[in-house]
DNA sequence: TTGACACAGTTGTATATACCATTCATTGTC
DNA sequence: GACAATGAATGGTATATACAACTGTGTCAA
């Protein structure tokens, strides 16, 4: 057989890092990124991406199925697929960009990187992430200023099958969670609140003369079932509050 | 062949409205739910389900790989699959029950009202409920307890016109949301959370010997696009957190 | 014209099979 | 005792095949 044609073929003297359904998912995703499939465009149907990429009906199947899941494509029994509307995420806490939230309220912004380094993982770590303690795991530390003055403390520690190259990136300039979002959609989000009283390290970083309360949101998120990253957010409780509105 | 053993075999004289990944789903996470098999438990392997339910290896892991995707349970290729651990259940926006929250923990939950009265609004409260200072308000103060222990100050500023009879009703037994709710469903909430240290009044509330950061959730609830209630929650920082897990 | 019906195309599910990757316990060797 | 090799058990993926369910279209007959 000619496997000339064959987008995905086996080859058994490479290797083969990611699955096949995920790379149908790619070539998927790719050609909606890249404006080729607009949307409420139909896509090809499962046969004709068997025969377009050599891979089986099942595994198209299965990359269809998860895009469903994860809201890039709409399906219909016995219609075809479809480009789903690319609709804005509703965030459960506009946390997510510190920086925007000092910019949007008038005030300049510094993030200020601490720490980035390899570390392994102790038993609370381990715990966290459903590892085995001594495992390997990301951390980095980044201080975002409002004017000069210390408002939050970003700690994360990251699994590095996630992301290989989390030690080599700019965290200064691009933040950490874009870096996350843009290696894979988070299935799952875990946030906590907690009031603290910080320790030394933290107040150290945060500038604070004396022990004041602070507020600490700690989120995880997972990707095909597995913690990717924790991120411990601490912030003074006399300069910062979480807040939000909805409407039921 | 005998099809008696077998849990979820096919009867063509029966619809099956329910497909059988999702029954064995199902199947799990009601072991899970009725505590046949609990946090951290190892599941039977694939095979073992394969021949306990009488379906497909492939329809076993498609089970279980969306159990996984959903943070039911986690897998490790060559060990085995295992229950997660459970959610932090209190929903980040949502109206948190305390008492609720208490008893399902499995422990004994006791309201006491320590004030019911009628006031006059401040500078600060004015503001809250947009109103003009002096405007009469109902204040009520009620200290839950969990085991015996204070664990939350709940301190609530009612516009009397909005529930007249405030000042009557049985706040022990029936919580204030309860009536709130059922004299008409809030159209817009607001959560904003705080760290801070606790004044003396709340610190004897909640039987703090030493301050100590306290979370406060203080929540506004409008209802015909007027502010009729300003509440405020206390907690020891050591005794409470607030959390949510959700998927996007 | 209208309704009933058949049919092709599409997605949804189920199965048997196969091979690979990882982990862990066991066994053997030095 | 330390280390390496082996093998069993387990999950991860890929495929071919089959049938079911649903949709839209076209055809045919009344």
């Amino acid at each position: 057989m000619m496997p000339s044609d064959r987008r995905f073929a086996t080859d058994p003297s490479t290797v083969r890092p990611v699955a096949r359904y995920e790379q149908v998912k790619r070539y998927i995703t790719d050609r909606i990124a890249d404006g080729v499939w607009h949307e409420g465009d139909r896509l090809p149907s499962e046969m004709d991406l068997v025969d377009a990429l050599g891979v089986s009906r099942m595994t198209v199947n299965r990359a269809l199925r998860e895009l469903t899941g994860e809201g890039v494509i709409t399906r219909a029994q016995g219609v075809g697929s479809f480009v789903a509307p690319a609709a804005p995420r509703a965030e459960l806490l506009e946390l997510h960009d510190i920086a925007d939230e000092i910019t949007r309220s008038g005030h300049t912004h510094r993030a200020r990187v601490l720490m980035v380094s390899s570390v392994r993982a102790d038993m609370a770590l381990a715990a966290a992430f459903d590892v085995r303690p001594g495992t390997k795991l990301f951390h980095s530390v980044i201080v975002h200023d409002e004017d000069e003055t210390p408002l939050q403390v970003e700690e994360r520690y990251v699994a590095p099958h996630f992301l290989p190259d989390y030690l080599d990136l700019d965290l200064a300039t691009v933040p950490p969670h874009r870096h996350l979002s843009r290696a894979a959609p988070a299935e799952q989000i875990e946030h906590v609140i907690f009031a603290v009283t910080p320790c030394e390290r933290l107040r150290a970083w945060l500038d604070l003369p004396t022990p004041e309360p602070c507020l600490q949101l700690m989120r995880r998120t997972w990707v095909n079932g597995r913690v990717v990253m924790r991120g411990t957010f601490t912030s003074p409780g006399s300069r910062y509050s979480i807040g939000g509105r909805y409407i039921p």
